[in-house]
DNA sequence: GCTCAGATCGGCT
DNA sequence: GCCGATCTGAGCA
């Protein structure tokens, strides 16, 4: 497809916006030669300025966060609670460390491939509605950390789909009550009445 | 060098 | 509803 989201998108300014925007399109990876990919119903948005939530606020710079620091369009994978990967797009221009997670998404190519990177024997919810399983369905581990979003390993595509704003629930993200005030922002988008977004509260 | 907690999920009570 | 898996990094000594 020639509809690949260019760097352009991903190295604007504002990681909420981008957030609001992802919601709609389409991601996708083609891993061990396999397609597959599906439609993101939930995003959220970090900021490395004033949001204790990032892991690159104030600076912070580990091998982990090394790569928030590239200029925008490529993958930040890490592994939480030593268990899952999670999937972040990293935007802005490069030191402007700010990324969008990537929480769910709507299975739509190579659906049984993902059914056996998930060991499930049927579509069902839990097969990519959520953080840590939509990167198991999809191939995606710590070896894509740094992967280019405008490659033919991991990208996005835009479908023209218009999502109307009155679709689009903004609520706090999940799971940084650490954050103090920071975890109050409304920064977590989810398509309204999708079954594809994430369980969590 | 040690301890503790995390942007999670699935299994068990 | 609670708990464990299992790795990274921050904070402290």
């Amino acid at each position: 497809m020639s509809n690949i989201l260019p760097l352009a998108f991903y190295q604007r300014p504002d990681p909420v916006q981008i957030a609001r925007e992802l919601l709609g399109k389409h991601l996708y990876t083609r891993i061990d030669g396999v397609l597959t990919g599906g439609r993101i119903v939930e995003t959220e948005a970090y900021a490395h300025l004033n949001d204790q939530a990032c892991h690159s606020h104030l600076g912070r710079y580990t091998a982990r966060t090394k790569i928030m620091y590239e200029p925008g369009g490529v993958a930040y994978v890490y592994l939480i609670y030593g268990r899952y990967a999670l999937f972040n797009i990293i935007t802005n221009e490069a030191g402007k460390a700010d990324a969008v997670l990537i929480r769910g998404l709507e299975p739509i190519e190579g659906i049984p491939e993902m059914l056996l990177r998930r060991g499930l024997p049927a579509v069902q919810r839990n097969l990519t509605a959520g953080p840590g399983l939509l990167t198991q369905a999809l191939g995606i581990t710590t070896k894509h950390y740094g992967t280019d979003l405008t490659g033919d390993t991991i990208w996005l595509e835009d479908h023209r789909e218009v999502v109307p704003t009155d679709r689009i629930i903004a609520s706090p993200r999940v799971g940084i009550d650490y954050a103090g005030a920071d975890a109050a922002l409304p920064w977590r988008f989810r398509l309204a009445g999708s079954k594809w977004v994430s369980p969590a509260k």
